[in-house]
RNA sequence: GUGGGUAUAGUCAAGUGGUUAAGACACAGGGUUGUGGCUCCUGCAUGCGUGGGUUCGAGUCCCAUUACCCACC
């Protein structure tokens, strides 16, 4: 039995989409979810008991960041990642794989692992999938995914393959690494480029492995949104059905509802995190960007449907005063505001496929939205 | 009143007779998708207190004038 397990528990009828929920040592996540990002265990502005209080059920955090600050082993002193930063519900770790590749020319990819300088101090590190499964055994979290390369956007088919292949080879060893199968459970990691035979190939190369997860990872990477939705299509269909299915680093509010209708259950993004921080809300009228003159005196909520903390007690032009002083507080109000934004509209879209009227939601959501 | 100094964008300012007047902040707009991000990109003075003059050419030199600052009476 694994640590993380999965239940279906209905299906759209119009569409993949599919409501279920996801079974952790820290509790269960219903799913479709949106997972908030912490990669330095915190998540960025917020405290733990809002991001829980908004409804969170699970957030993401890093390898790569805590494994070169503050360590892994003084983690795992503090009692784990958990007790760490004091977050008593679920934890999905990201492997490091993709800051092998948005570190760029920093490091050097092998057969044995990858070779990379810290952002930090520069210091020479070098990265095999045992070491980051033996960083993520320490951390504890409960979803621990697979070291993988994430391959860039675009890049010549051949490169593609020997790179799946070799991530292949590296979830087998990561799952032979790991050791801590009865609290943390291994997700794999699809990759295979915007080319179709190789996203078969890799599907079927990691599903044998029978993980209790799996991601579909190097989307997102620059490539159109129709392309995309085009290569999520079939990737999904080469996933099976009783296990999560995880798509990496997607956030924008058309990106989820796309997603959830090819049948994805899981996104973690930092969107939503990041562009609070400067200045960029997501509300139902659609972006709302808060430093605009236009702002300067409108008294009125970010979002006048929304009912989180930040639109129930602020208005536009308080927080458009925040960021024009650089208060901290604009970080923190709009933070919690798009999370919740995000939260929230996660579980309409779960109520939606309940009550089999999910494209019904998908298009009045778009219709307010309007362009992203 | 006398002597000296300073006037360049909203602010602080570079500029030593020669293309198109640095830069910073502010302001305005845009970006951001498994976080190297309180960040990055773009725009923003047909003009140098005002009026004359010298010169092929003046923010730069000369004269006058105004405002402000300092010292002395």
């Amino acid at each position: 039995m694994h640590a993380v397990t999965y239940e279906l528990i209905k299906k759209d009828e119009k569409t993949k989409a599919r409501r279920g929920r996801i079974h952790t040592p820290h509790g269960d996540i219903e799913t479709p979810v949106f997972m908030p990002v912490g990669t330095a265990a915190t998540v960025k502005a917020m405290r733990p008991e809002e991001v829980k209080e908004l409804g969170a059920s699970i957030i993401l955090s890093n390898t790569y960041h805590l494994y070169l600050r503050p360590g892994h082993e003084l983690v795992r002193e503090a009692g784990g990642l958990h007790k760490f930063m004091n977050w008593d519900r679920a934890i999905l770790t990201d492997s490091g794989g993709f800051q092998v590749f948005s570190l760029g020319d920093l490091r050097k990819i092998s057969e044995e692992g990858v070779a990379f300088r810290s952002h930090i101090d520069g210091s020479k590190h070098f990265f095999t999938p045992e070491k980051s499964i033996e960083v993520q055994n320490a951390l504890g979290s409960d979803i621990i995914m697979a070291f993988d390369e994430c391959a860039p956007y675009p890049a010549e088919r051949d490169y593609i393959k020997r790179s799946l292949e070799r991530t292949t080879r590296w979830l087998a060893r990561c799952k032979e690494a790991h050791k801590n199968t009865e609290t943390q459970s291994l997700f794999g990691i699809m990759q295979g480029g915007m080319y179709q035979d190789l996203r078969h190939q890799s599907a079927m190369e990691i599903v044998e492995m029978d993980l209790p997860g799996y991601a579909i990872g190097g989307l997102s990477v620059g490539e159109p949104k129709d392309v995309m939705y085009e290569v999520l299509d079939y990737c999904v269909d080469y996933l099976p059905e009783n296990k999560p299915r995880y798509l990496m680093g997607v956030g924008s509010p058309d990106c989820l509802f796309e997603g959830v209708e090819r049948g994805i259950d899981m996104f973690d993004c930092v969107l939503p995190t990041r562009i609070a921080r400067n200045g960029m809300a997501m509300t139902s009228g659609g972006r709302v960007s808060i430093k605009n003159a236009q702002y300067e005196r409108d008294f009125s909520p970010l979002d006048a449907e929304c009912d989180c903390y930040t639109c129930k007690n602020y208005s536009r032009a308080y927080l458009r005063h925040l960021f024009k002083s650089n208060e901290i507080l604009s970080s923190m109000l709009l933070t919690n505001h798009n999370l919740h934004f995000l939260v929230n509209m996660m579980g309409k879209i779960r109520e939606s496929i309940e009550e089999d009227r999910f494209s019904e939601y998908k298009k009045s959501f778009y219709a307010k939205y309007g362009r992203f």
